[in-house]
DNA sequence: CCAAAAAATGAATCAAGATTAAGAAATTAA
DNA sequence: TTAATTTCTTAATCTTGATTCATTTTTTGG
């Protein structure tokens, strides 16, 4: 029963019984492993995650061979990778699990025949990438308004209990720099 | 007439005469001289904007006074501040006109008016949000990929009609440096 | 057509954060 | 409960691009 994905589409739209069964058959529930890979280079991403429990990350590996994250993907949020699901070629991407994750799927396929069937989740959808991309308007603000030290401390300071769940290299991996630059930043907090 | 916007519509639904009327007269076709503003800081921002000729940037002022860019939009573009749209507070960027433009302008309550009159709308929408979302989530990915001098040649390579639109000072704001880094690598180059 | 404003260039110095190379501390798994 | 792996820290040196300030070139408006 994925009653969190239900839940989250009804804080946006209205939705029937008839609805909520509709799309309970549409999707699959899966516990992910940490560390496990949802998506992986070279895999044509045909699926789209909702994360229930635990934490995701999106990320691929740079030309100087380090991981790049560029998104994760906690409770009640959407993660996949639209490039490849729209294209149908073959991503850049991993997503894996940071934390031992339940996660909703659902195959692309089967998301198009539902907007059929359930024309109101064209809405839920529309609102929900409308606050992905206003998030990422914001991301790159900052990215071009602080330095990497101010944006580690605001990172910080807004999402103290999150900070708290991932590794350090993870952050400084999704804010831009590396391990021992957070190092020092955070030693100089004394 | 709003032929440009009709036509964008019509690449990613179906819409019936009858729709296209009801679009057509919730709209109005706006025509913004080189260097007008549709948005200034302090205002709330009610409407959101198709470019179907020239081309508008979105900027804010930062710390150290600078314009920083956000976005760019020629033809076939939406460009809006989210942010204040859906809060109903007060922006905290600029609109304005790079070239003389002919924009499609929708007051927000009218579209969502227009949402009810014409559903399909949503999807038209959910597929240009997620669209805009996907080069939102490229251009962080290129920000943390790449050197600014290799971003700024690989931008040049890709869209070389685009720079010769718009004043350098514009192109390194976007990019995130300075003018003078521009000159400096420009120089380079021959 | 010319004056004024806007945009682009150049060069010297400076600073934020990367790189490299250890080593220490904390987790994890057997 | 210890070995192996992962994560974090420290410090020296190096690089990219910012800053400052001056000059030149281009565009715009009257």
């Amino acid at each position: 029963m994925p009653a969190n994905l239900i839940n989250h589409i009804k804080k946006f739209i209205e939705l029937t019984e008839a609805d909520a069964e509709l799309i309970q058959s549409a999707v699959t529930v899966k516990l992910v492993k940490k560390k496990a890979f949802l998506l992986q280079p070279d895999q044509i991403c045909r699926e789209t995650y909702f994360v229930s429990k635990g934490c995701l990350r999106l990320y691929f590996i740079n030309k100087k061979l380090n991981e790049q994250i560029t998104q994760f993907a906690i409770e009640n949020w959407w993660m996949t990778d639209y490039s490849s699901l729209e294209s149908g070629k073959p991503s850049t991407y991993y997503i894996q699990a940071v934390e031992n994750c339940e996660v909703v799927v659902i195959n692309k396929t089967r998301l198009d025949e539902l907007f059929k069937q359930v024309p109101a989740l064209e809405r839920y959808f529309r609102i929900v990438q409308q606050r992905a991309f206003t998030a990422a308007q914001k991301r790159i603000e900052y990215i071009y308004s602080f330095s990497d030290e101010e944006r580690y401390r605001h990172f910080s300071s807004l999402f103290p209990d999150f900070i708290q769940r991932i590794p350090q290299y993870m952050l400084a991996s999704y804010l831009g720099f590396t391990p021992q630059f957070m190092s020092k930043i955070r030693a100089k907090k004394v």
